[in-house]
DNA sequence: CCTCCGAGTTGAACGCGTTCAACTTCTACT
DNA sequence: AGTAGAAGTTGAACGCGTTCAACTCGGAGG
């Protein structure tokens, strides 16, 4: 297999599977490596922004090569998901504390909420990029990637102790697709944020302090008998097409 | 792209006074050179998709240079406001007449929304970096942008049309920002689409035809004494936070 | 005729993300 | 110790979007 270097024709792409960096054996120095460069970029992100950073330059600041970088991190938008689980890993450990004094739905929703604006704030600057790179179906950043799946069902995970931990009533056939339904709400408030210039996310606080009471009473208005017809419809809808479910295999 | 190169001047009118792309005087040739590119920019991002057309490709395959290309679009990603313009002036067309006969505010609404799909589904193959793009907020492809503006308008004008044009009775408190309300509905499909791999979009329009019937009941149930509370705080939340309300921006 | 000027046009060059063949270092096993 | 092979590392090179100094062209004024 000895392709002329210089005549780079044809479709390159397709390979899809690239094995890169994901559960692949790294060694303790390895994994020291990665963190470094990891924390490098992370830096440079959050003082020049995600574009104006490029890979010459966390590798210059890590003292590494570009292509050490690459070896462990497929591409630049790869150190954005990292972020993302980092600021996950923040915001589950902050939601569940701040959430736990309160009982009511929308006090406890809220609490939520403000938990992951404390946390993400310091990352506003290039959390357009995030965003940019979570619509897009074919990133890795995508919420419905399997490589997002773990941070996605831990966040998920966060929205369900919301509900349980509150003293609402709700019809228990809606109750298990909730917290994917507050996990939407949660991804319209992080749309809102991103848009939000104001000093220190202000707007978004206050929509979160006005949409959260109001999530709460139109979950507690499926126990109405009226409206439960349309709540049922709404869940079934839900699950079959926000919740791929399980989709059984994409590269094997 | 069945309306030729002489098209491009009329339909839009409204030069939004944009100084932005090389607004500046452009001869008969000139604009004849920009359409030319322009079209064969939308010929190849419908064959190829958007990020495997190349800017020299678009520049060779309209026998012009890159530089020329840029002289007339400040970017790549300018070429792709384009493609929105056209899209939502076929849109607005197909719509209006769609829904024409039918009275039922879900059946209007769903006759709106295949439309939509409609007329996008030739360019489902580069929506993905059309939606990207529009979620950044200093892109001029954002819908909050000034120059997105005219457009947008035109869009919501045509939900608007979707409630007039109904037999349904609406709190008229609320039904003034209904039509945003639609949008925004409009703008979940539209993601949902860009995800869509289902051949011809039929999960998609499977999803308008399970949605809209939804929408219209929630709507109906606004005449109801116990929700309207909450009915006419969701349009003040709506009012306050969605819509920028008074920009005094442009073309006085 | 020539000159001037600005719209139109060019392609080399820049900086970027990314790739790759070749190299070095470490680990495991004989 | 020796050695195979995996893990780690390198920088030049590729193709991309974009920029820019220099060019051509056409018509208005002398």
């Amino acid at each position: 297999m000895a392709e002329p270097s210089e005549a780079r024709t044809g479709p390159t792409g397709s390979d899809t599977g690239a094995p890169r960096d994901r559960g692949e054996k790294l060694t303790a120095r390895g994994d020291e490596r990665k963190a470094l460069i990891l924390d490098t970029a992370l830096r440079l992100f959050e003082r020049d922004g995600y574009e104006k950073t490029t890979m010459r330059a966390i590798a210059r600041e890590a003292g590494v090569s570009v292509g050490n970088a690459y070896y462990y991190f497929d591409s630049k938008d790869h150190l954005i998901q990292a972020f993302y689980d980092e600021v996950s890993d923040h915001h589950i450990v902050r939601a569940l504390t701040s959430m736990r004094p309160h009982r009511d739905l929308g006090a406890r929703l809220a609490a939520d909420l403000h938990a992951w604006i404390d946390v993400a704030e310091p990352y506003r600057a290039f959390a357009t990029q995030f965003v940019k790179n979570a619509v897009d179906p074919n990133s890795p950043l995508s919420p419905f990637s399997p490589e997002s799946k773990p941070t996605r069902d831990k966040v998920i995970e966060v929205h369900r102790r919301v509900v349980l931990g509150s003293n609402a009533k709700i019809d228990p056939e809606i109750a298990e697709s909730l917290p994917d339904l507050l996990w939407m709400h949660h991804m319209g408030i992080v749309l809102f944020w991103v848009y939000d210039r104001s000093p220190d996310a202000r707007r978004t606080r206050e929509l979160v302090d006005r949409t959260a009471p109001m999530v709460a009473r139109v979950i507690r208005l499926s126990r109405f008998k009226m409206v439960r017809p349309l709540f049922r419809e709404a869940d079934k809808l839900i699950r079959d097409f926000l919740l791929p479910g399980d989709e059984p295999a994409d590269r094997g």
